[in-house]
DNA sequence: AGTCTGGATGAAAGCGCTTTCACCAGAAGG
DNA sequence: CCTTCTGGTGAAAGCGCTTTCATCCAGACT
């Protein structure tokens, strides 16, 4: 309990004007004379002034903090598209309070009912699933939500066509001549991006005439170590595939290492692809041909939105981001029918 | 702005009590009688109450809120250990309000400003040093801090003996009997924790007799990226090392990408250590030989650290962290002198 | 001159909670 | 039987700020 802090009402003693007015130089400062805020802002510099934010959410009702609920910041792509929220939110005088979940469903109701019970002016969420009891308690709250990477029609939010990334990847490796395309996700159970790539995948191949094997695909988490366990999996079948998709460059990853390790070519022997595009994924060896996702925009276009929302702003509440494919080196031709 | 919430006041009349006894059934349940706090809690149940936060900060002049101010985000080892510390601090009823600076000491103060000026309890930051303005604010604020990864003597810390870190990868090196050793590090000159390995190299290379060229010991960002550039450095020189000490397993591992491209074997013509032990780090190929620093378990134990510091308990308040080298594949005998 | 506007400021009532202090049994002690 | 506790509860005063409403004073307009 810091009560030696300086309070406004000092500030306006030192001024000689009342608290009203340097509440309002701090917060409309356009509602003052040009004479009284500078005296009031000098007041304040000079005494070190640090409104008290508790006292200002209480007493306004907007405690300028938004609220992300992420599966996990264990991995770039989420950490990423924070930092740039962050950023974007900080210009606009707000502040991020982060909770993470693990891919839990549960724990983001949690999460959610925690940062509510914070306060939060907004939230912003990834993916569009939740349980009925997350559901109730956004709907219940009243307060704007800005759901990234999937959404539900309608809801203000950033998205990406998760579909047409998986359909990217693996439009190229069909055109390299590949027949036999292996995908790895993560759990697509609880996890709507990694299903939309999913069907990305699968509708390339229906298109080519071509369905998946069950055998093909297989869930792993969302790690390197994924990667590798899934292409195990895949290269031990009596038909191995000569091109794998991975879910996110991380499982892709994974793969290159475990072919290599098993003394394979990339992508002489098989080639691989993923989604996503993390900065390492252009520095491991061979590069890794990827689908660009712009993580870090979902991040500053999905703040940028929250308070366009806050703000009454008009404006789209619905932005998706485009994906490109990124050819580099770890997919090539196909190799000749053995 | 939603007023439409369940108010305390409310909660104490259906319960047919006062407020204050509701207000204890949440925060000191121990002071009533077991009849009424159950009659409270009913109530509150039923009517879904949640308390609102900036109320309770406001009051109580607590907010249970700790603030961390990390490097950054987009790095294993600190979303690793703030997941750590988040789930700690949730457990005894604390939220934990995150911000990054990017390696910047001027942002890393605005940073504190923010939290500050957010009413957090107590902060948990990275390293000893910032500049003046940072340690000023803290010490004017009288809130307590804990610092991580390194600190100066005496403050309430959860440390990681760097220095030994560097030392037992390079003895290790040692004893296998390479001689011309390379280090690459992140920028020593704002990051302290990089600066304790650096010095723990040179000391395991003194210990020995040997003293680093200048030209071996290069300092690049603390990514892949960097790890690959310093390595094409080092490879370069007319003399190249035969083994490289990375400052972090990123930049090992991006030492040793690099050197594959170059067609080099690891570990038989280049030896590769890290420092940090990432989770990634047992699955690349080879297997990276590091540090293991318990990551996770800083964040938990700062966390751990600060609530007693906050509930006035006794207890050490400094911690040291044992780091232990763990051999894997990336690492072999010196080839011969050729 | 007199009225009206509107810009600049102040007074004061909260925001929803915590916490001190007072109070009131009834138990314990003299 | 009266005092002294003590455990359980309530009354009420804030916590530091925002915001409505009222006030005041120029200047603009009739």
């Amino acid at each position: 309990m810091v009560r030696n802090r300086i309070r406004l009402s000092e500030v306006a003693r030192a001024a000689g004007v009342s608290p009203a007015t340097v509440s309002r130089a701090i917060s409309q400062p356009d509602l003052l004379s040009p004479e009284t805020l500078a005296r009031v802002r000098r007041a304040a510099d000079h005494l070190g002034y640090r409104p008290d934010a508790a006292a200002r959410a209480l007493a306004s009702g907007r405690s300028m903090t938004i609220g992300a609920v992420m599966p996990t910041l264990d991995n770039a792509i989420f950490s990423k598209a924070l930092q740039a929220m962050q950023a974007q939110l900080a210009g606009d005088g707000y502040q991020l309070l982060v909770a993470s979940h693990d891919y839990s469903k549960a724990a983001e109701a949690e999460c959610i009912r925690t940062l509510l019970a914070r306060g939060v002016d907004g939230l912003i969420l990834v993916g569009a699933e939740r349980i009925a009891e997350a559901a109730q308690l956004l709907s219940q709250s009243g307060l704007p939500v800005v759901m990234t990477w999937c959404a539900p029609d309608g809801a203000p939010s950033v998205l990406v066509d998760n579909e047409h990334a998986g359909l990217l990847a693996t439009r190229h490796l069909l055109g390299l001549g590949h027949r036999r395309i292996g995908v790895i996700t993560g759990a697509t159970r609880f996890n709507d991006r990694q299903r939309g790539r999913y069907r990305g995948v699968r509708r390339a191949l229906e298109e080519a005439g071509l369905t998946l094997p069950p055998a093909l695909a297989c869930e792993q988490a969302t790690t390197l170590a994924g990667g590798r366990m899934g292409c195990a999996q895949l290269l031990d079948l009596a038909e191995p595939p000569t091109a794998i998709v991975g879910g996110i460059d991380l499982i892709a990853i994974g793969c290159m290492v475990e072919a290599q390790a098993r003394g394979l070519a990339i992508p002489a022997d098989l080639s691989v692809a993923g989604i996503d595009d993390l900065d390492m994924s252009a520095h491991v060896s061979p590069s890794l041909t990827t689908v660009h996702v712009p993580t870090a925009r979902i991040g500053t276009e999905a703040a940028r939105m929250m308070v366009a929302i806050l703000r009454d702003e008009p404006g789209p509440t619905t932005l998706t981001l485009p994906v490109d494919l990124i050819v580099r080196r770890s997919t090539g031709p196909a190799p000749a029918r053995g």
